[in-house]
DNA sequence: CTCATTTGACCGAT
DNA sequence: ATCGGTCAAATGAG
């Protein structure tokens, strides 16, 4: 009774279902026992290469041979259910043969499916990646339809001379001598069927010639060429020169390249390897949880970086502001300063030195001169009645006193438009205000202040 | 997706 | 316990 199959399809009940599974974690797989090894004759050859035996072979499996330089390959017969089974291993000699065990016969019908061209490939040499055979799709191919073929090996190899001239008996019959033929039996070649068919139908010959023919296809022929050129002889020269050695060393780098490229297909080939390693075991997850981590915390140290700087910006341009700010300070300060020690005085100054200041104090002056004369003039009149001369009493202004209180009441009140000005003028820098006028203001210097005392009289 | 190859677990023999 | 042989899941190429 099968044990535990982990699938779904160990659920059915078919031989080929008893396929094995890999161990999920936890399970306990029980297979069916292995085949024996031990009592297999094996039938050995040396050979020069394993590729090509005439037989399609499905490679099953390899191993690393203790102490041996070279893996081990399975092979069995690609035709499902023959019994016949091959081992290949690469001789430790230094020469490119290979060790080949054959064990079991071909129970089926021995087909064979050689190719023209696999017949002179050599062996591969050595590397575990060269050491295989190579599957090329062509070859799959051919594999797959190995059933369907019908194929014929002719026991001579013919060696002509490709660009022997034939009438077309003789290509013909070249055409029938040809190494290996085949072709699928469901094709339309229902004559030949079984036996010779003509697939490759060109002969070898007559390609090589279709280089020759492309080349003469030029316009012109060398000496035509040369002719054509001849009037630049120097020229054709060292352009040919030049030619030469560049071709000489690009000839030089090709093996230098062709070595990197091997070691860099090594390498990748490596690279790869250790990273199915990696992910079997899982350690590469966890490296690359701990590689995006990494990145992560990059990330966020780059941000704190971002941040640290924006900051540091910040501060300096708080520090700035600050700076900016205390000499302002000091500037307001300095101009406050002045004008509570100095700026009182200039306005007035300037004020009194002024027609809207004069102007009303001119007013006063002239109402009060004229209620003196009128006050002496009624104090005459009084002495006049007292027998006091009339030349001897003063003016008399009636209503004098009243005006000259009136003009000092108006001067008190007056509202000077420098004044008001001037402070309406609070945001304005000191120069604004200093170059504020009052109306009609005179020269400035103590000789204009003492015209301006005496043009009263 | 299919199919060939690779890989490592599993088996029996020693 | 260890080795070679085999199986089949995993892997990779087309």
């Amino acid at each position: 009774m099968q044990l535990v199959w982990s699938t779904s399809k160990m659920e059915e009940t078919s031989p080929t279902s008893n396929r094995g599974q890999r161990l999920k974690s936890g399970e306990i797989k029980k297979k069916p026992a292995g085949r024996g090894r031990y009592n297999k004759n094996f039938r050995v050859e040396i050979a020069n290469t394993y590729e090509n035996d005439g037989y399609a072979w499905k490679k099953y499996a390899q191993k690393k041979i203790l102490h041996a330089k070279f893996l081990r390959y399975y092979y069995r017969c690609a035709h499902e259910g023959c019994g016949a089974l091959r081992h290949v291993q690469k001789l430790e000699d230094g020469s490119e043969r290979f060790h080949i065990a054959y064990a079991g016969s071909h129970t089926c019908q021995n087909r064979r499916w050689l190719f023209g061209s696999d017949m002179e490939k050599e062996g591969l040499t050595e590397g575990t990646k060269s050491q295989q055979p190579d599957w090329s799709s062509k070859r799959r191919k051919l594999v797959k339809a190995a059933s369907n073929v019908v194929v014929n090996i002719s026991s001579e190899n013919s060696h002509e001379s490709p660009v022997e001239k034939d009438d077309a008996t003789k290509r013909s019959a070249r055409r029938r001598r040809k190494k290996i033929v085949y072709s699928e039996s469901g094709e339309s070649s229902g004559p030949h069927s079984g036996n010779i068919v003509p697939k490759a139908s060109v002969p070898a010959g007559k390609r090589r010639c279709a280089k020759v023919i492309s080349f003469l296809e030029s316009d012109e022929s060398d000496l035509q060429v040369l002719d054509r050129v001849k009037c630049l002889p120097e020229l054709v020269t060292s352009w040919y020169e030049r030619k030469a050695n560049r071709e000489s060393r690009l000839h030089d780098m090709i093996p230098r390249y062709s070595v990197r490229m091997t070691h860099q297909a090594a390498k990748d080939a490596k690279l790869a390897k250790i990273v199915r390693k990696l992910k079997k075991t899982g350690t590469l997850e966890k490296g690359q949880e701990a590689i995006q981590m990494l990145d992560k915390n990059a990330k966020v140290v780059e941000a704190l970086q971002k941040e640290l700087e924006n900051a540091r910006v910040q501060i300096q341009s708080v520090e700035h502001a600050y700076e900016k700010l205390k000499q302002e300070h000091e500037r307001v300060s300095s101009e406050r300063k002045w004008l509570i020690q100095e700026g009182f005085e200039y306005v007035i100054n300037r004020l009194h030195r002024s027609q809207e200041y004069l102007e009303p104090l001119g007013a006063v002056q002239t109402n009060l001169w004229e209620s003196g004369a009128h006050y002496g003039l009624v104090q005459s009149y009084e002495s006049w009645k007292d027998g006091v001369a009339l030349e001897d009493a003063s003016l008399y202004n009636l209503g004098a006193h009243e005006k000259f209180l009136n003009a000092v009441h108006e001067l008190e009140h007056t509202r000077f438009p420098y004044i008001v000005e001037l402070s309406q003028c609070a945001e304005r820098s000191l120069d604004d205000l200093r170059a504020l006028e009052p109306i009609g203001l005179e020269e400035d210097g103590d000789e204009d202040a003492v015209t301006a005392g005496g043009s009263g009289d």
